[in-house]
Order: C-alpha cells, then structure tokens, then sequence
RNA sequence: GUGCCUAUAGUGUAACGGUUAGCACUAGGGUCUGUGGCACCCUCGGUUCGGGUUCAAAUCCCGAUAGGCACCCCA
C-alpha cells in the first residue's frame, strides 16, 4: 500500500454505535450455534422462514403496543421516497406473525412451526451482549390447537439448544400472566395495592404504576422489593382456564425433565404476550447479561393483525450472548481435525505447475491450502505449519519431471514421491487414517 | 434515554507536563528459493478525533466518538 501525505484529508470511518464486525476468528461460535439452532430445528420439524428486515412500522405498534419500549422508544425507522413509512424489525414475532396470513399458512398442516435465524435492531445503549444489531434464533409455533404442550415444546427446543452448546447451570423461570379475562382483574388488584402503598414507592415505580403496572413486580428498589412480597400473586388470580393450562405446560416439562423454577415477577415487554412467559439464564456472574432464550404465548396477536384468533407459542435466543457466555465459560469448541493438505512449490516453473495443480485437487473435493506467493520452500512450509497441517505436498523441477509430487507428513518429517495420477487417492486414504 | 468509568502499534502493557513513546506477543522478511516446528537478526506498525491551557501535552481541561458498568429495558 502506497503512503500518501493525504491522511488528514481522508475521511476515515468507524462502524456505527452498536454494530460489530463478525470476524473470521469468531466464526466457529457461529458455525456451531447457527449449526445446532438448525439441526434441533429439523429434529423437532421446523421449517426455516426468513421475512424480510423492514417491515411497515405499523406492523410493530399495532402489536408490541404501546406500553412497549422496544417500539417506542428503541425502533429504528425510516421514510421512504415515496412516503412509506418503515421500520428495521426490533423482533421477530409480527413479521412472522404477518407472514403466516400473507402467505396463507393457516391454509398448510397446523400447527406451522417456524423458526428463524436473523439480525434485529433495537436503538439501545450497547453494553456487553447487548448491541443495536444482533442476532436471533427465533422459534414460533402459530395455529392449531391451543395446546400446552406445544409451550413445553418451545422450551424444550431452547433447553436442548442450551444444552447442545455445552452450556451448563441454566436456570429457567415460569410465570403466566393470564388471558384478557383474568389478567385485567388482576391488574385491577394489583394497582389497588399499590395505590395505597404510594407514599413508599420508588419515583419509576409511581410512573410505572400508570404506564405498566405488572412492571411494578419487577422493581430492584429496596422498598418496592419488600412491597411486593405482600403484592397479590397471579398465580392465585388466574382464571381456570388460564391457571389449568399453565399447569399443563408445568406438568409436560417435569415430563421430560426440564426443571425451573416460578417466578411470577416475570413479565413481558411485549403486549401480545398471554398466559405462558419464560426466560433462561446461564448462572454464574462471568455470565451475567440477561436473559438468553427467552418467549412465551401470544394467542392476541395474530387478532391485531387482521386475522382470526390464532393460538401461538414463541421464543427467541440471541446469538451474540450465547457467544458471550460461551466465551465467558470459556467454552470452547475443538477445532476441526485437519481435513487439509498444503501445497509448496519450489521454483518458477513448479510455482506454475503447482497453480494448476491445486485447481485439479480441489475440483476433486481435496481442500489445499497453500502459500504460493512466497519464494522459499522453508517460508511456505512454516504457514503449513502455523495451520496447524499435517500433509504437505511439494512440487519441484525434479518431480516435473518424474510427473511426481513430494508427499510429506508433517508429524514425523516423513516423505515420499508419489505419482501425480495416483495423488488424490494417496491423499483421501491418508486423511481418512487420521 | 439517564448517571459513572475508560481510551497508547493488531493484542496486552510501560512512560514525575520535557524519553528518539519502551517492552512482550502477533505480523512481514532473513539466516535457510529443495524442506516446517527451535534459535538468532532485521522490519512494519501507536498516543481515537477536535479544540484549549502551557515555553513544552500520551500526560491537565473542554467537547465529540467508541467501549464498559449501573439504571431503564431487553435476546
């Protein structure tokens, strides 16, 4: 590269706030969990879909609603020229929610299960495993029945996914917020509670109190901490319905022996959500970032789509906190035992020579790496040795001639010639004695 | 969005307001264009940006930017 004296009038750049590189160095996390994600995802019958990042705006506040901060104040959107107005998706859910009435789903075998790996972008104050965009695997199952066991399943997907990464010490909280019969009875309640108990209450609290009152439940302040306690419990308020099928989803876990614990502070951020609410979390402070999975029932919001009452069950899991935990754990995956062979030339002419021939092994499915732009046998045989190969092959006047090549195994410093007609054969039967 | 902390080669670090900004690893090259790992030698590369204070700023002040932490919220 040719130094300018231009520096300080080039305009250099950085990445936007809250948006990282993924580098080659971090790809095998992402192999891995993108690999397990899609495997469970087969394994329970899943179908990929992938609706497209922008949506119209209206999509997200119809639904995430107003109480929700995720639309309202962390949405990026957007004008287009011709007056559209659009939004990157802050979540999954309505765009897939959208998908399954635009594409007739509900016409194919129900229920539909979905799942979906793709960025998401939320206008926050990044922090570690928290960015602007990330990265979700999302799992939804929408239509059918409105059976219990397909919460237990949803979960199930995410615990196996957890457990799959190697991810040990995870806790899972239950808690059902109820149905639009008996959840604003009791937030009746719940408000007439605080209400007399507002004198005590921390300054977001009484905000909060108006704006969101299940939130209430989970303040960290002193004082609200210790009102709580006394606060009604939904679990003692839920309807029959609401409390038998929560029961159920309760019972379809201790069935496959998925522990987890109550805990019905637990709330969404989201309007949609009904009934089952659920987070994971990695125990442990090295991995303290928050909820990994994390989803629940939404039966209401295929209804403020336009559709018809739907039963629908979701969760989703961000990619780049599971990596953050992983790497937090210091989970690491093994690396891939060598598959590769290198190729080093000696000479001009071998240099020629050994162009051509790595395009002919690599269309024969061998994966060579090689180093050909350095000059020195001993230069190329040391990037051979820093990617970690075991099989070297080396191509020189000598063995032009001989229409040989050197094959060398790097372990032992032994060597051979062999035919170049017989080298792909000589090469898989070697690798595959590994 | 609020508050606090931080910012020196790619990475990790060093430098009473006055040093050629030092070191280690990494990277590139060589000793060694017919043989890698070890060793030795050489080289590239840095004070985030913009203002200010000062004879003098990596160092002090202000602002911007980014990162981290707590909150808010959330995957």
């Amino acid at each position: 590269m040719e130094k300018t004296n231009e520096k300080e009038t080039v305009r250099t750049f950085q990445s936007v706030k809250g948006m990282h590189d993924v580098l080659p160095a971090d790809q095998p996390y992402w192999d891995r969990i993108v690999g397990a994600a899609t495997e469970i995802a087969r394994s329970y019958g899943f179908g990929r879909i992938e609706p497209p990042v922008l949506e119209f705006a209206d999509l997200y506040n119809k639904t995430s609603g107003e109480g929700s901060d995720v639309v309202q104040k962390e949405m990026y959107t957007l004008r287009t020229k011709g007056g559209d107005f659009l939004a990157l998706r802050p979540e999954y859910t309505p765009g897939i929610a959208r998908a399954y009435l635009e594409n007739a789903l509900s016409r194919l075998g129900q229920p539909q299960k979905l799942f979906a790996i793709g960025p998401i972008f939320r206008h926050e104050r990044p922090q570690l495993g928290r960015a602007r965009q990330f990265t979700q695997i999302d799992f939804e199952t929408l239509g059918g029945v409105n059976d219990p066991i397909y919460d237990a399943e949803i979960i199930s997907i995410f615990w196996d996914l957890l457990g799959e990464l190697k991810i040990k010490n995870t806790v899972l909280r239950m808690n059902s917020i109820g149905c639009r019969i008996c959840r604003p009875i009791y937030k009746k309640q719940l408000i007439n509670y605080y209400k007399n108990h507002e004198k005590e209450l921390c300054e977001d609290c009484v905000e909060r109190l108006k704006t969101n009152p299940l939130r209430l439940l989970d303040c960290k302040e002193e004082e609200c901490v210790r009102l709580k306690e006394k606060a009604p419990n939904f679990l003692d308020k839920l309807c029959v319905t609401c409390s038998g099928h929560f029961k159920s989803v309760l019972e379809y876990l201790d069935e496959i022996a998925i522990p987890y614990e109550l805990d019905n502070h637990l709330v969404r951020g989201l309007d949609y959500y009904s009934r089952t609410v659920f987070e994971m979390y990695a125990e442990g402070k090295e991995a303290d970032i928050g909820a990994l999975p994390a989803g629940g029932r939404y039966d209401y919001l295929m209804e403020m789509i336009g559709g018809s009452l739907t039963p629908a069950v979701g969760g989703a899991c961000g990619v780049e906190r599971l990596i953050a935990v992983l790497k937090a754990k210091e989970i690491e995956f093994a690396p891939k035992a060598g598959r590769r062979v290198f190729l080093a030339h000696a000479g001009d002419l071998a240099k020629k020579k050994a162009f051509a021939l790595l395009k002919d092994l690599r269309a024969r499915g061998i994966m060579v790496s090689e180093a050909l732009a350095r000059e020195s046998l001993s230069a190329q045989l040391k990037v051979a040795d820093k990617e970690n190969i075991q099989i070297a092959l080396i191509l020189g006047q000598k063995e032009i001639y001989e229409n040989s090549v050197i094959v060398r195994d790097l372990r032992n410093g032994v060597q051979e010639a062999v035919l170049v007609e017989r080298l792909p054969e000589e090469i898989k039967k070697r690798l595959k004695n590994d």
